[in-house]
DNA sequence: CGAAAAACTGAATGGCTATTCACTAGCCTA
DNA sequence: TAGGCTAGTGAATAGCCATTCAGTTTTTCG
């Protein structure tokens, strides 16, 4: 078999399960429904995959991935203030989940099925992610733009939650509105809760 | 039967539901574990409630009307200030879901199961809940003391999606914390970016 | 080419559990 | 106290679906 040729297969389970469970949610949807929308059989899953929740799991490190590779450039941006690696993150964030709907569910619904998989995921990803955030919030108080009071992790994670309400909030309105475009005002919102006065 | 007695079967039912499902979840309860917990045979549970699901809604139901309740009371305080009517709320969600861990759970993980039933809860009370939010800003709009520039509803998603995340790190962190020792910070946090300069 | 290895298949298995319903128990009324 | 009504019971049903594995196909390579 040639190189790479596995890993495309493994890709495309991943695609399918990503389409199925969006739509249908995680115990809504069948490994069978999966095989057949990835064009394998019912066992060949099990190849790639230890069983149904390690699917959702991957979904969720290959995504979380290739998000976290960005997120960590724009924070090693040499230079940047950390007013605008605040900005370029939450446009970071938004624009990421909403190119593609689907996965947006998954995150915003899916992966909160359960606190056995919630922390699961919360001790190590969302962990990194936080500290990320955090590091920025760092860097403005040492700049002197943001508030010197501020608890760097605790306002991190009020900083994740309005990204995570935004989100959640778009996957649950039907209208055709482009998530990416409420960076700009929460941007601006948080920013004024931020800065040194 | 007394009158009240059937009503405190049903409640009953419902704490052994809310404890069941904190503890392992929607898909790891089985009706039948529902029913022993509250001492009642397990077809007794379908007198009370029409399946599975109405259950759930039933949990969700129960908790948002006593919320509801009193933050209604909070928004028609007479005489009293945005500023100090959102302190309030911020306050009361906290306090709410602090007091009653199973019912964070809950509130926080186990009702964003499927995107089926969020959208059944979100499209009704919750809206309810964001347009509350949504009058005090606007009052505060009014009185001067809030950014001019503001859009209610826009705004409220965000307060309401910081007090979401706070519930959900607490309840997620092992540690003892209280959250509402947490509606202090989130607060001077969101009025610092709601004030007018 | 041909044989061994690797990948793949999909029907069968086994376990699980929401819901039903025929029956029983308790209570009220005439 | 008999008869009827309401409430409760829990074993049986019926359907579902993740996972396995014996057998088949495809690939590799000497």
């Amino acid at each position: 078999m040639k190189t790479g040729r596995k890993e495309a297969k493994r890709e495309s389970i991943l695609d399918a399960a990503v389409l199925e469970i969006a739509r249908h949610g995680y115990y809504g949807t069948t490994v069978s429904t999966i095989a057949q929308r990835a064009g394998v059989a019912d066992g060949t899953i099990y190849l790639y995959f230890k069983n149904k929740e390690d699917l959702l799991v991957s979904i969720f490190e290959r995504a979380m991935g290739r998000f976290s590779d960005q997120a960590q450039r724009i924070v090693d941006e040499p230079g940047a203030t950390a007013e605008y690696k605040l900005r370029r993150i939450v446009a970071l964030h938004l624009s990421l989940l909403g190119e593609d709907r689907d996965l947006a569910v998954i995150f915003q619904v899916e992966f909160r099925h359960t606190i056995h998989i919630l922390e699961l995921l919360s001790r190590t990803r969302i962990r990194d992610y936080l500290a990320l955030i955090a590091r920025v919030l760092e860097q403005g108080k040492a700049e002197g733009t943001f508030r010197s009071d501020l608890d760097p992790l605790f306002t991190a994670k009020v900083v994740f939650g309005v990204l995570d309400e935004m989100a959640t909030d778009w996957v649950l309105s039907r209208k055709n509105t482009r998530l990416a475009s409420r960076a700009e005002p929460v941007s601006e919102l948080l920013l004024g809760g931020l800065r040194a006065s």
